[in-house]
DNA sequence: GTTTGCATGTCCGACACTGTCATTCTGTGC
DNA sequence: GCACAGAATGACAGTGTCGGACATGCAAAC
């Protein structure tokens, strides 16, 4: 079925169906419904392949994730959600507009990043491009597909340079959750980073400190850091439980690492929230199922990434690119595992 | 960066170019790696565009999932990381054979399925599809499959008809939980089953059955049924709770319910396991995450969809298409909420 | 010196579509 | 009824790649 058996069919030329097809203005109207009717009958669709031969769009969006290196790795992470929330707000929105989403499992670790991303655009030679942490501050990123003019949204805590800035204040998430434990009498408020690979880590460090200076309150000692995973965020728990004096809320930097301290906590014989609060990170749907449930900072992934396909798509229709970061507001959800620190505390 | 340009780079014609890029015989090692040198140098990537125009392959393999509606529905059913689990898989395979996969989400109560993936596989013409439940039973989408004659692999518990068929053996996987309960010395053991339109459901429920029968017991009343969320898995445990002599085990059809009978299990003052077992379907990482860890089959999802992946691409290559379903086998793996019955019971 | 066979080059058409520009229609005003 | 403007439509070339037909070059085998 192309777009000849479409136009024999109908009786026009070519280009007139193509025309009909592209929403192009000067067809008169009976005409374009006739044509309309040959489509739909014969079930034409158009060859992405040959759009994108003749020079207009592909109609394909690419999402650079991060990649584990393995099946094994994974599982030994337990997963993370984000892709399947990537793909879940960036997809919906990209089949409403005609649009596919195309997922790209990048290393960050790989020495041929650019090759890996170059061979991706020439190959699919995408409309536009959607980076999530840790790729969207990647300078070698960003340098190439400024090169090869291809429009990108970048998300994550990012205020600056070039592309679609989509802001995930991690700053001002972090000391949300950190004034919401200073509010209820907490002075030992410990902080489990991320990896340092990860911007955001950092921001959410910083948000936590200035939070804590604010109530002149000391962060020494009080921070450990992770790598994203359970065992890791096992390890910095048990850190900070060793303290002299140890804190009596902790912030996770992201579910899994939180639930890593919600577990040893009960193990240790911490009762959560009466010895021990927690504000986890990220919010996926497994913390809602913890007991008891973790009060989170809501990390709107699906929808930022709904956003994101938006912004690209409006900018291919012409337009203007918005020059200031566009921010994504997180939001603090107060489930059980906050409350007043014990009374000795 | 075109084939032209790498043959003039490289002082060759455009043809021996193509060869080496498709690796055809019929060209001397040292020309291959003059050709190659020049590719690299100059990081040429052949188009898809383009050489699905010629008439090659498109690289691209498509599979096809359930789609949610919208975030809301998704976030109500509180994810399913079955879309997580068929990137890993399928993703990681396709990547190393220079393949891609690109995700289809289907609406399976959609009344235009057909034009719905018509329209997918002619605008990306992929060389592949993959189908999973509940997809991979469906008769319209296996007769467009074979009419349009695209290689196709169905995943799930489906052991005749059309394409290469993954068979992960629910009936068996039921029948395995079942038995492990009988041996522990339960008698009462319930089940919730799982959505109708998932053929699966009805395996799993056979294979139960089976295993009962087959120790003597009887089922009536002990089935109850939820559309795989954790609202309906609520519902279902509470039926079985509000029993005249309540079970003293439960298997559920997916975590989610199964977590969801954990819950209210605990509400109402019944112990794990001492009071009552449960075993869980799927084994997604939630569960390990649970108080107790849930005893659960392992559907190895991951490896299925790579498994599935690697059977399209050696098809693509000319091996011939196994006719016999390809097992792929299920697991129980024990922890620690399952355990004898109470004495009494 | 001829035959054989492989390696390479040349040339052209096919693929499905779009963009440009030329041509044909349409309706209007006189 | 005719000229004319402007819109509607068509003809044609170009896009990057592959495949086929065929010619040529070059080395080894006879």
């Amino acid at each position: 079925m192309t777009i000849k058996h479409v136009a024999a069919d109908a009786g026009v030329s070519l280009q007139t169906v193509s025309r009909v097809v592209n929403k192009e203005t000067g067809v008169r109207p009976q005409m374009a419904e006739r044509v309309q009717a040959s489509i739909d009958r014969l079930g034409y669709v158009p060859s992405i392949a040959a759009q994108r031969m003749g020079g207009s769009r592909s109609y394909l969006i690419l999402a650079l994730n991060d990649r584990e290196r393995t099946i094994a790795d994974w599982r030994a992470r337990q997963g993370t959600d984000w892709v399947d929330q990537m793909l879940l707000g960036g997809m919906l929105t990209c089949a409403e507009h005609g649009y596919r989403l195309i997922v790209e499992l990048v290393d960050t670790h790989s020495d041929h990043i650019e090759r890996e991303l170059l061979g991706a655009i020439a190959a699919l030679q995408p409309d536009g491009v959607i980076l999530t942490p840790p790729h969207s501050g990647n300078p070698l990123i960003i340098d190439l597909l400024e090169a090869q003019d291809i429009r990108f949204v970048r998300i994550g805590s990012i205020s600056e340079g070039p592309g679609v800035r989509l802001m995930m204040d991690d700053a001002r998430a972090a000391r949300i959750a950190t004034e919401h434990l200073v509010a209820l009498g907490h002075r030992r408020i410990g902080f489990i980073a991320g990896p340092a690979e990860y911007e955001l880590s950092g921001w959410r460090v910083d948000g936590w400190r200035a939070a804590m200076a604010d109530a002149g309150l000391a962060c020494t000692d009080l921070l450990a850091s992770g790598d994203f995973s359970h065992a890791s965020g096992r390890a910095a728990a048990r850190t900070l439980f060793a303290l002299p004096e140890p804190p009596t809320a902790i912030i996770g930097s992201n579910d899994q690492m939180t639930l890593a301290t919600l577990e040893l906590a009960r193990e240790t014989g911490r009762r959560v929230p009466e010895d021990l609060s927690l504000i986890s990170f990220d919010d996926t749907p497994i913390i809602r199922l913890a007991h008891p449930p973790l009060t989170a900072i809501v990390q709107p992934i699906a929808e930022a990434s709904a956003r994101a396909v938006s912004l690209i798509i409006a900018g291919l229709a012409g337009d203007p690119t918005p020059d200031a970061p566009i921010t994504v507001a997180a939001e603090l959800t107060v489930r059980r595992s906050t409350a007043r620190p014990p009374a000795s505390g």
